[in-house]
DNA sequence: AACTTCGGCTTTTTT
DNA sequence: AGCCGAAGTT
């Protein structure tokens, strides 16, 4: 341990609000870390602290993050200040850590020693087969929504027997169809993302030894983007904290944009009830942003009226005003921002991924990436499908997962005819009858029907084919290393040569993908892996200090086409390869290893809990594309935040929900405070969306921005007063022209036939009496039966009889 | 059993 | 407009 003088490096970067938080001495401590203020910051050098003044042994830390990413970075973070790797820490994610917390226990936790996880695709997938097998209508019971109800319940730590119908009928079914889910998943010995942490819970809560072992264990506990907790994991902190007071958790309420998916922002105020004794400090002071874009940031989040409070500040300069766009439709809102960021790569010198392109909806993405081809500027865009979630990937794992465990009813339906091997509908659901007489998997199933002669010749001879190529694997995984078991299973399935006849243009890249998957399987290697030791609960010091490490497996490659990328590089650099084990890994190849279960098992788990990243090529200088909740964390010098309209953001589906909105509110202010430099806020008057142009107001979020902070720039260097009259598409019975024909839309001109529109104009603003101010969308018929779309305000779309609407033209 | 077409639906995403 | 699933066709 290095010397008490020696600690400079920990303390002299921080300033005061930071030293406080990272000295702090017993207590539990809740730090408000507002965007841009040094969070990551504070944690690390707080666990530097620890150790190295404090003399806390790695073993007795626990760090937890919501991603993996984070989760790396921290570590890496973590040893590069201390110049020493981390040996026993436990850093990872909530899931990750549940994880590992039931591989070591699994016996307790009454699951089988080899456990799978489901991702959300094989829970959809099984939730599927339990609605169609219990003959519930997927129209009245959406799959997605009825999944969502279970994950749901987990997430609030209920368990299906404690429900009640409350005696409607959907809810029971949904009661019902919990029921059937969890037994479906005991019988594969299958678990899902929920139920790593509800399990973990649930063993601390009812294993008194081994809820004190670890809460003696952990001296502390750290806790990243506490925000964002759902019920469920902020129990289990508490479960593992005990009465020792020991936790340091660091969050940003007005950061809190995942209550969609359970996380609960009222555990910030929640824990300073239930823990009266909670320090709070407030990080304020911003690193990041100019002045000018921190007080827009700070205006618009004040809208929100359930706030812990804060106010982000900069010793720094106001810098520039914050430019907005009022583009006349979507194409021209990307053609601006395109050109705006071809000016700053050229004229100014930026490089392209200094440049951001931040949207609400992922859809959005693609008219950029249009006129970012056009520019011929490299870009990327983020989120999508990553690597172990695309369809050949899966395929082939399916054929692992069943190798690794033939009751693994979710892989066999994917694997039995993929690719086709003549194995029908009509086989499988035989298949699928058989196993539910007997309550058994479908491989069973399937070994019982080709045995008793009961399915037609050449079905049953498909079958026994299939059963066979999994057998033989199953019995050759001994000799075979993961890498070699990988290969031959997708050469002898026929995977490579089915993609090979696809005819779309798919193939040759699933056919790399695939190659991709047996190059990371040859990486993987055991040492890699987790430790899942069982720790000896009744004595002292169960698990051994010096091996629990790297609870963050290397391997997950980060796209196709790029087999020699360094895997999960870290795009913002400063940390050095640390726990990545892989690079020794490849260099010293030690000749064959063969195949421990536990490898499959880790790599399996691997594929599910860290499914690899969206997309390869970081290397490359490119404007970056992403979703506002994807830009959580990042910073850039440009930011562009397109799309900012009412209906969209907020999303229209958001709007109405006064807790909603605010989230809505929160995700602008994450998008706002993204940007260091310069911020464009853009938004068009006319978009099409879902196949149909429609009318956009400017998002509420704009006008919470005081004005004098906003500088609006006038299209195509014409200086225009801002209104909607815009629009080259007028539509009135004089000026539209008879048209035959169906061509309609691409001129804008949206009905074939002569209206009267009593003098109003397509996009014109109007006010009711009623039902406020609107814009008209389109006009039908003449006279007396001529009638008038509005989209309102407040009040939707509407159609009124002009003769009788008391419409009043606005600007 | 494999291929084709039609119709409904459409936020955000990590584990 | 596009994607996915379900029904209809070959």
């Amino acid at each position: 341990m290095p010397p008490m003088d020696d600690i400079s490096h920990i303390l002299a970067p921080l300033n005061d609000a930071q030293r406080e938080a990272v000295t702090a001495s017993g207590g539990n401590r809740l730090v408000l870390a507002g965007a841009g203020s040094g969070k990551t910051r504070v944690l690390v050098h707080r666990i530097a602290w620890l150790i190295q003044v404090e003399h806390a042994v790695p073993w007795s830390l626990l760090a937890v993050t919501f991603t993996n990413k984070a989760a790396r970075e921290m570590r890496g973070r973590i040893e590069e200040i201390l110049q020493q790797p981390l040996g026993g820490m436990w850093v990872g994610t909530f899931h990750g850590l549940a994880h590992r917390f039931l591989r070591a226990h699994w016996q307790e936790a009454n699951l089988p020693q080899h456990f799978q996880i489901l991702d959300s695709e094989d829970q959809q997938r099984l939730v599927k087969r339990l609605l169609k097998e219990m003959q519930l209508d997927e129209s009245r019971f959406p799959p997605r929504q009825v999944t969502g109800f279970i994950n749901a319940q987990k997430d609030e730590g209920r368990r299906p027997e404690h429900l009640d119908d409350g005696g409607d009928f959907f809810q029971r079914k949904l009661i019902e169809v919990y029921y059937a889910y969890e037994a479906a998943c005991a019988r594969g010995g299958q678990v899902d993302f929920a139920e790593l942490l509800l399990r973990a819970h649930e063993l601390l809560r009812d294993r008194p030894d081994i809820r004190h072992h670890y809460q003696q264990r952990f001296a502390h506990i750290l806790v990243d983007e506490f925000q964002d907790t759902n019920a469920i994991q902020y129990a289990w902190l508490r479960m593992l904290a005990g009465e020792r007071d020991n936790l340091f958790l660091v969050g940003d309420d007005d950061q809190s944009i995942y209550g969609w998916r359970g996380a609960k922002v009222e555990n910030m105020q929640r824990f300073q009830r239930d823990y009266p004794n909670t320090q709070v400090v407030r990080l304020e002071q911003n690193y990041r942003s100019t002045g000018h874009i921190l007080k827009a940031a700070n205006a618009l989040i004040a809208n929100n009226p359930s706030r812990l409070g804060k106010n982000l500040w900069t010793s720094g300069g106001e810098g520039e005003p914050i430019l907005r766009y009022a583009a006349f439709n979507e194409v021209d809102e990307s053609r601006f921002v395109v050109e705006r960021i071809r000016r700053y790569i050229t004229e100014e010198g930026y490089r392209r991924d200094e440049c951001a392109i931040l949207y609400r909806t992922t859809a959005q993405s693609r008219l950029f990436e249009e006129a970012l081809l056009n520019a011929q500027i490299p870009y990327r865009v983020y989120g999508g499908l990553r690597f172990f979630e695309r369809a050949e990937i899966k395929d082939a794992m399916a054929y692992l997962r069943l190798v690794a465990n033939p009751d693994d009813d979710i892989a066999f339906e994917r694997a039995v005819n993929n690719p086709p091997r003549g194995i029908g509908l009509r086989t499988l659901d035989s298949l699928r009858e058989q196993a539910r007489e007997a309550r058994g998997s479908l491989w069973r199933a399937a070994r019982d029907l080709t045995g008793s002669g009961a399915l037609p010749p050449r079905a049953a001879g498909a079958v026994n084919q299939f059963l066979g190529l999994i057998q033989k694997h199953q019995a050759c995984a001994r000799d075979l290393n993961l890498e070699a078991l990988t290969r031959d299973l997708i050469a002898a399935a026929g995977l490579a040569e089915h993609y090979r006849k696809e005819k779309d243009g798919k193939g040759q890249d699933r056919i790399e993908n695939l190659e991709q998957l047996v190059e990371t399987a040859r990486r993987f290697r055991h040492e890699m892996g987790w430790d899942y030791e069982v720790p000896a609960i009744d004595g002292a010091d169960g698990t051994r200090p010096d091996q629990a490490g790297g609870a963050v497996a290397g391997g997950v490659p980060s796209g196709p086409g790029n087999p020699t990328d360094i895997p999960a590089g870290n795009p913002e650099g400063g940390y050095t390869q640390g726990n990545n084990t892989e690079g020794n890994a490849d260099d010293n190849t030690e000749g064959p290893v063969p195949l421990d279960k536990s490898d499959l098992n880790a790599f399996l788990a691997l594929a599910a809990l860290e499914a690899g990243d969206t997309q390869a090529d970081d290397s490359e200088d490119a404007v970056q594309l992403m979703t506002l909740h994807s830009a959580k964390g990042l910073e850039f010098p440009i930011v562009f935040l397109v799309g900012v309209e009412e209906g969209l953001f907020p999303h229209s589906l958001s709007a109405q929900d006064p807790s909603r909105l605010e989230e809505e509110r929160r995700l602008c202010y994450v998008g706002l405070t993204r940007a260091k430099q310069r911020l464009f806020i853009c938004h068009a008057e006319k978009r099409r969306i879902h196949g149909s142009e429609d009318y956009f107001f400017p998002s509420r979020f704009l006008s919470e921005i005081p004005a004098e902070l906003l500088q609006e720039i006038r299209g195509g260097g014409i200086s225009r007063p801002y209104s909607y009259g815009r629009s080259d598409n007028f539509l009135t019975a004089s000026t539209m022209p008879a048209r035959v024909g169906s061509n309609q839309g691409r001129s804008g001109i949206t009905s074939a036939t002569p209206t009267d529109t009593g003098g109003f104009r397509l996009g014109q603003r109007v006010r009711h009496p009623k039902f406020g101010e609107g814009v008209v969308l389109s006009s039908e018929g003449l006279g007396a039966a001529a009638r008038i779309q509005i989209n309102f305000h407040d009040a939707g779309s509407k159609w009124l009889v002009l003769a009788y609407a008391r419409l009043e033209p606005l600007g």
